[in-house]
DNA sequence: GTCTATACGCCGATAGAC
DNA sequence: GTCTATCGGCGTATAGAC
């Protein structure tokens, strides 16, 4: 592998270990590699965070993109949950830090609006497709589709800096697992019971591992 | 008034502003005092925001603070998201840089722990009462009374940050109170429909001004 | 209490040899 | 492609005069 690539995921390693804040300097180290060498690579820092949020987007992309002409049953509903959690635990340095990280480079806060609208669409795109599949005892209002979606997307991403900010050792997977039945609880109002046990039952099994 | 008091202000007025990066050589400057001075008055920046913390603290307790034989009918608990909403305003900086804040303060972290347990038990606490007072379709499981707690302190302290994340201009007022609307429609399965709808009324009549 | 001046450390980035 | 060496900027904090 290059050492482009070994730079990226050195990166992604050392952020989620210990922030944002880590500088160039400690990725070329970590990598045994010099710091010129890594400014070979990379024009500066920023350049090398984009390239993560783009892996970001991949990745969220696989998870949420649901078939047109799929049925969303309780197992899908389940596979967006257990994914979730895979690509929050991932890329949690990401969601922990993204204010101070695009607030010192406006092209990647740009890329990062994109993100973020994109993926309340798809949340509110799946959340519909739920409750058409299997409606509960409320139904939403028109308008109340798309604030719950940023309800849960608010939620979402700002769940590995909560635990950050009250743990003082470093989070595990497991708490971040934990968000999101904190998440499916949103939900469930607005599902049949029987549908929603069965998400969660799904949710239970795939990650548990 | 004094000069520590002024500082204290200064640097919520130029953090609100700026960000929590905000420096001590910043802080003295706007306030044409010389950077010997604030080192006069404070040991260090870190006890500045360590005070700030505790002025939010008695703020937060005054709204969220129900009294015991009081009735949590619906304008009490507008009261509350309305006072809730003022408070994120006032201290928007310290929920959009908690966690950077903390990490560089051990002693801060501590406090903001506690800060936190408080507030979701409050917060708790008044959501079990609204439930009691006017239950709706929906009750929750006794398990589940704690989860809605978290994903509303959550939801809350985390709305400055991503109103930050997504304004390229600096965030007004309105964007934090929407936060509120937000939170309440968290409830709304929960509570009786016209005691809803209630809350929401009186809610908007207390954030117009 | 308030000032001026400065030490110290850290990090991003570049120059230029190999 | 990779290295060594170094510049320049910034921010916290202190020393010591007034």
């Amino acid at each position: 592998m290059g050492n482009r690539e070994r730079i990226i995921d050195a990166a992604i390693e050392l952020m989620n270990r210990s922030g944002s804040a880590v500088g160039t300097n400690q990725m070329a180290e970590h990598l045994s590699i010099s710091p010129g060498n890594l400014y070979y690579h990379f024009r500066n820092r920023e350049q090398i965070v984009r390239e993560i949020l783009q892996r970001l987007r991949c990745d969220l992309d696989a998870v949420l993109e649901i078939e047109a002409d799929q049925s969303l049953d309780a197992s899908r509903l389940a596979d967006c949950f257990a994914g979730g959690a895979k690509v929050l635990w991932k890329y949690r340095f990401f969601f922990s830090a993204s204010l101070e990280l695009v607030t010192r480079d406006e092209q990647l806060a740009e890329a990062y609006r994109d993100f973020c609208a994109r993926g309340i669409d798809q949340v509110e795109k799946a959340f519909r497709r739920a409750v058409a599949t299997a409606p509960g005892r409320l139904s939403p209002a028109s308008t109340e589709n798309r604030m719950i979606a940023v309800n849960l997307w608010v939620l979402w991403t700002s769940w590995p800096r909560y635990v950050d900010v009250l743990r003082a050792e470093p989070a595990g997977e497991s708490e971040i697992f934990r968000s999101q039945h904190h998440l499916s609880l949103m939900l469930k109002p607005y599902l049949a019971p029987d549908y929603y046990t069965a998400v969660v039952t799904h949710m239970r099994e795939l990650m548990r591992r």
